[in-house]
DNA sequence: TCCGCGATAATGTATGTACATAATCTTACG
DNA sequence: CGTAAGATTATGTACATACATTATCGCGGA
């Protein structure tokens, strides 16, 4: 790589040199790690600067001319890397005003939401699932799809879900059959619904509510547990070009089931630092 | 714009001519929109053509030079655009081999985690908090906290927050003295532990898990609900370059609080598809 | 047939240059 | 004294060029 033969270049001398000649005692943090490309090299240094608190949020960055001095790279290269950090919501940067550090990334934390196939697989057990009903309706037929207008035909499905024989989740899903008709033909005999529409189905966006409920004695029959277990309950809606296409409602056993991961922009991680 | 401005030319004209004498009657889904930049028309294409399903999970794209040529800008341009789709996951490239359809997008869904007063205030109603107890001591001590070392001072807290006068979670919270010394001397009287944290101390990373549990007495007495009601437990720990800041557990009652939103890396509503 | 090695094709990075765009600052005029 | 027009400054985009990097392909020899 370019950057890495550079390295003892820029990202030593070059830097040291702008930096002694202006007026630096200390400012060593400023120092490039000759890690990968330059303007990651940047991007961490730049983070690392904010995430150590040196550059405090609200603050005001040196513009990319300065920067570009002292680092000793050209200002596309410091504004790829400034770019992206804005872009992934370190910095805010504001035309002819500059660039700062970003404040208030509180709503930045995250949780991702998987398959349950996946994850019972991945914790090393043996997944199963049953399809416990199945029918085809228009909407508003017994069942109403609130996003959907009524009439649409729409396909019914209800499943259990099993790690090593517990059931662990319990599933209701509506799918649009104008928007998948080819669902009405797949008889989900060895695929799971989920996993057949997740990759079949291209989506555009999706939304979710989380809740924990009490189990009803239906659901609890169903699930092997007690009436009143608490239960997870997840609603999610998925959309394909503005249009609704599943609608989907899970159930799991509070103390058989959980949601866990890191943020997912987590440009620290992303940044090893 | 310089984009805006060579519009007519590049977006219509010259995209539209290369398809017509190479052989093509009808790709005008190739055909950039003119409106903000031309990286972003890129984008804005070809991600509607894979969201279209026109172009399948999988599939190879055409390369950068192809594209270039297709669409009438610089290989530049394209490879920005192109590059940041795969960024946001649509794609995967491999050198030498090509472009690619990303498979999989299901590990991609995301649910933000937000502060409670935040919440509570944007939903219109008056957040309260009351702090219930608070303790230096030091890991170990009664408490420990896995991740940290035996003896590392701690401050504990334990507090309740309120929503129009009705409880809705309760906290406990630990914080690492080590890392954050300045809050021994907070008295929280005016801002939560949670605000003032956020506020104060920057993250670098963040894991959380969230579960389903039922209310034990003791929590359903301060909650003001039947012991047994369904809560979300929220456990979240908060690194700073490696090092534990803060381990809290929210506890809310199921029918008082969710968690909802949209998938976060959500391009396709960034690319107003 | 298999293996290795060089040619090749694709993406990745860095820099220069030029101009566009949008705030902010300055200045001059009413 | 206020306001509007113009100068200035910082970021944003686009293109050209050059070279790095890395799979993959294909060919030749053991």
């Amino acid at each position: 790589m370019q950057g890495v033969a550079r390295q003892g270049l820029t990202g030593q001398d070059r830097v040291g040199g702008p930096a002694s000649t202006s007026a630096g005692p200390a400012r060593d943090d400023l120092t490039l790690d000759g890690r990968g490309a330059l303007f990651d090299q940047i991007k961490r240094a730049v983070a690392g600067q904010i995430l150590r608190g040196r550059w405090q949020a609200g603050q005001r960055l040196p513009n990319e001319a300065e920067l570009s001095s002292l680092y000793g790279v050209s200002r596309q290269t410091v504004h790829k890397a400034i770019a992206l950090l804005a872009r992934e919501g370190f910095l805010v940067r504001r035309r002819r005003a500059g660039t700062f550090v970003a404040t208030g990334r509180r709503d930045r934390f995250a949780l991702p939401i998987e398959d349950i196939g996946d994850v019972v697989a991945r914790e090393g057990h043996v997944y199963e699932f049953r399809i416990r009903e199945r029918k085809s309706l228009n909407n508003g037929q017994g069942i109403r799809w609130p996003d959907l207008p009524d009439g649409t035909p729409i396909l019914a499905l209800e499943c259990l879900h099993f790690s090593d024989g517990t059931p662990i989740q319990h599933e209701r899903r509506l799918v649009n059959l104008d928007a998948v008709p080819e669902v009405a033909e797949e008889p989900f005999d060895s695929v799971a619904p989920s996993r057949w529409l997740v990759d079949r189905v291209p989506w555009s966006s999706a939304d979710h509510t989380v809740r924990a409920v009490n189990a009803t004695a239906e659901m609890a029959a169903l699930l092997g547990v007690e009436a009143g277990a608490a239960c997870l309950s997840i609603r999610r809606q998925t959309m394909h070009l503005s249009r609704p296409v599943t609608l989907v409602h899970f159930l799991s056993v509070g103390d058989r089931f959980s949601l866990s991961g890191s943020s997912i922009t987590d440009s620290a991680t992303e940044l090893n630092l």
